[in-house]
DNA sequence: GCGACAG
DNA sequence: ATCTTGTCGC
C-alpha cells in the first residue's frame, strides 16, 4: 500500500467527504485483547499563536500496541501542504499521518486518530477519512466537539453523554478517569458506539488518553525535540520511561 | 460585519 | 496544534 491520493483542494475534499458520508460500512467484529491497536499523531512548531499555515513543519508518529504489550512505532517529519481550516483537517494532516502509519511493519487492526468523524459539516471528519482510506476501523478522539452539542457526562470513569447535530447523534462525551476532563469519542470507520466506548475504556485503564494515541503523541513530541530521529523505531517501551526512546 | 471553528 | 499562569495532588 502506498501513500498519496489525498484531495489537494477544498472542493475536491468536500466532494470526497460527501461520498464517504453516504456509504454504509459493515461493523467491525474484533475482540479487544487480541488485536494490534494503533494510534497516530502529529504536532507542530512550538510557540506559535496563530492558526497553522501551509508550509509549517509537522512531526508525526504512529504506534502499534500488540496484545502482549509490545510496541512498534514509526516517525516521520515534513511540511504541511495546507492551512488549518476547520472541516478540512484532512488536507493539512492526512498525508503525513498516512505516511507515519504506512511506515509500520504492519497496519493496525484498529486505529485511534486525533480528529472527529461524524461530527463534521459533511459528516466525514479526518478520523473517518483516514480509517476509510486505509481500510482500518477507526475511532476519533478530541478534546472538544467540532459542531455537535450535548451536556457533560457525570464525573465517574465510564459515564457518557450524547453529542448531537440536530437530531443526529454523532459522538459522545466519555469520562475516562474519575474527576478528570472527559474526552469526545467519535465512532469512525466500521465502529459502532458501543464498541467505541468499550475500546476507549480498554485503553484508558491508567491514563486519560487512549494509550496508542498517548504514546504516538509522546513520540511525535520527542521527534520534534530532536531527541529521536525520523524513520524506524522498534520495540519501544515508552510507558513509564519517558525520554528513553 | 463579527465571532466561532477538530488539529 | 501551541503558549501562559497558577493551583492541586501524588
Amino acid at each position: 500500500m502506498r501513500a498519496g491520493g489525498w484531495p489537494t483542494g477544498i472542493e475536491q475534499l468536500i466532494q470526497e467527504q460527501k461520498r464517504m458520508a453516504s456509504l454504509v460500512f459493515p461493523p467491525w467484529e474484533g475482540s479487544l485483547g487480541s488485536i494490534r491497536c494503533g494510534g497516530v499523531f502529529v504536532c507542530y512548531e512550538r510557540g506559535k499563536r496563530e492558526a497553522g499555515k501551509r508550509g509549517d513543519w509537522g512531526w508525526a508518529a504512529s504506534v502499534l500496541i500488540f496484545p502482549d504489550g509490545q510496541t512498534q512505532s514509526f516517525c516521520v517529519e515534513g511540511r504541511t501542504p495546507f492551512d488549518y481550516v476547520p472541516g478540512c483537517l484532512a488536507l493539512r494532516e492526512g498525508p503525513l499521518l498516512e505516511e507515519a502509519l504506512l511506515g509500520l511493519g504492519s497496519l493496525p487492526d484498529l486505529l485511534f486518530v486525533n480528529a472527529t468523524a461524524r461530527d463534521h459539516p459533511y459528516r466525514a471528519g479526518l478520523a473517518l477519512h483516514l480509517g476509510f482510506k486505509l481500510d482500518i476501523p477507526s475511532i476519533g478522539i478530541t478534546r472538544k466537539p467540532l459542531l455537535a452539542e450535548g451536556a457533560l457526562p457525570g464525573n465517574k470513569r465510564g459515564e457518557t453523554s450524547e453529542l448531537r447535530i440536530g437530531n443526529q447523534t454523532v459522538g459522545f462525551w466519555l469520562r475516562t478517569q474519575d474527576n478528570k476532563a472527559p474526552l469526545v469519542v467519535h465512532p469512525g470507520y466500521r465502529i459502532d458506539f458501543e464498541k467505541a466506548k468499550e475500546t476507549v475504556l480498554f485503553y484508558t485503564e491508567k491514563y486519560r488518553t487512549p494509550q496508542p494515541l498517548r504514546l504516538a503523541r509522546q513520540l511525535s513530541r520527542l521527534l520534534r525535540a530532536g531527541m529521536i530521529r525520523p524513520s524506524v523505531l522498534k520495540d519501544n517501551d515508552c510507558d513509564e520511561k519517558r525520554g528513553n526512546c
